[in-house]
DNA sequence: GTTTGTGAAACGATTCACAGCT
DNA sequence: AGCTGTGAATCGTTTCACAAAC
C-alpha cells in the first residue's frame, strides 16, 4: 500500500471522533466542509485524506455518517478490540489504567507489569501488578501487540527490548527518552516536558 | 521573526536533551552528526534547524556543548522558570503533579484547581486543591501564562475560556477534545486514545 | 582533513479549481 | 444546484552538495 502520512492518519482518527458524535445526534450525512471545520482543517484536505483509501461520498450530498465511520474504523484497524499491556505501575501508569478512553475506543488493558517487588502483587483497577520478568512467558500464552510504556527513563530501553522479544509490535511511550526499535515495530512517544517546551517557545516568540 | 516550523522547535528541544546528557559526561563539543544520530534525524537537518537562529558552530570542530545548550535554552525561552497551573485533580492530574520532569525542566506547578467540592481543600504533593472559580482572582494576583488542562472532555472548553479570561497564553491539553482559543493562545494537545489509534493503523498496514 | 552553513534540488503535503455525479 | 474526487499548482520541509572556515 502507498505510504500514507502520519498527519493523514491522525486526521482520520479525528474525523472518526466527529462522525461518532454526529451519529449520536442521529445525523445521516455530513459534508467534507463540516468534517473539516470540527477538525480545524479544510474541506479539500478532508477529501484528499479520504481519497487515498477510496471514494466514500456521494456528489451533491456528502458522506453517509455510518458508512464513513465504518470505513475509517476499517482503515485504522479498529474493527476489533486490541489487547494492550501496560508496563510501569507508578502514579502515571495507575492513572492511565483508570483512563476510560482506552476501553471506549476498543483498547483493553489486560495486564500491568512492574519490577518493584513492593508493587508486584498489589491490585489496581481490577488488575494485579505482575513481575515484569513474566512478560515473555505471559505473552507467549496470550499474544498482545500493543504496549504502553510508563517506566522511568532509565528502564525504558531495557523494557522495550523485553517487549519486542515478547512479540509486541507497537509501543505508546511515555518515558522521556527515544526508544531504539526494529523497523517493524511502531512507536508513538508522548514527551510531556517537551510539549511544555514547545509552548515556552510559542510564548517567547509572540 | 520568520515562521519556524513546529517540527524544528520540537527537534531543538530534543537536541537540548542530548546536549544536557553530553554536558553531564563533560563533553566539550558535539558535531551535528552526533546530535542527529541521537535524535533520529540527519546532520543536515540539525544544521538547517540551527541556521534559522544563527550560526553557533565552528567549522571543522562542531558545537560547544555549553554554548549551544545556552543558545537553545534562549531560543526556547527556557532561561527562566515558568509558573504553571494545573486544572483537574483527578487521577491523571495527580500523576502529572508528581511528575518530576516538569520541575526538572523549569516548569513549576504552582496551583491545582478542580470544581468537585469533594476534591477542593484536599492536598496533593504539597499543594491544596483550589476551587476552579478562584482561577481568575488568583491569576490576577499572580499572573501565570501556562496551564495544564486535565479535565473530562465535557468541562474542557468551559475551563479553557476561564483560563483565557485569566490571561493564560499557553495550554497543554490532555482532555480528548479540540479546544477553541484565540489566535494569540498556544495549545498543545495530547490525545492518548488517538495515539493508540495511529498505532492500530500501523499494525493493520504492515 | 573535518565539519559547518547554506543555496539549490528534490520531495512531500496542502490548497486550488473544476469536471463529473447525484 | 450542490458536493465530491482529483489532477495541477503552490507551498513548505528535507536532503544534497559544496564552498568556506578551522
Amino acid at each position: 500500500m502507498r505510504k500514507i502520512s502520519d498527519s493523514t492518519v491522525r486526521r482520520l482518527a479525528l474525523y472518526l471522533r466527529f462522525l461518532e458524535q454526529s451519529a449520536a445526534q442521529n445525523l445521516a450525512t455530513i459534508s467534507s466542509a463540516e468534517l473539516a471545520q470540527r477538525g480545524g482543517t479544510t474541506s479539500a484536505q478532508v477529501r484528499k485524506d479520504l481519497s487515498f483509501f477510496g471514494s466514500f461520498g456521494k456528489r451533491g450530498l456528502g458522506y453517509s455518517v455510518p458508512e464513513l465511520s465504518a470505513r475509517i474504523r476499517e482503515i485504522l484497524g479498529l474493527k476489533r478490540t486490541h489487547r494492550v499491556v501496560l508496563v510501569g505501575a507508578g502514579k502515571m501508569g495507575g492513572a492511565l489504567l483508570h483512563y476510560r478512553g482506552f476501553r471506549q475506543h476498543g483498547f483493553d488493558v489486560v495486564a500491568v507489569y512492574d519490577k518493584d517487588p513492593k508493587k508486584i502483587g498489589t491490585r489496581s483497577n481490577g488488575l494485579m501488578v505482575r513481575d515484569v520478568r513474566q512478560l515473555e512467558a505471559d505473552l507467549r500464552k496470550e499474544p498482545t501487540d500493543i504496549a504502553i510504556l510508563v517506566t522511568p527513563a532509565e528502564a525504558a530501553q531495557e523494557v522495550t527490548d523485553r517487549l519486542i522479544r515478547a512479540g509486541v509490535k507497537a509501543i505508546l511511550n511515555f518515558a522521556p527518552v527515544p526508544l531504539a526499535v526494529p523497523s517493524d515495530v511502531a512507536v508513538q512517544s508522548v514527551n510531556m516536558a517537551l510539549e511544555l517546551e514547545t509552548l515556552s517557545y510559542a510564548l517567547a516568540n509572540r
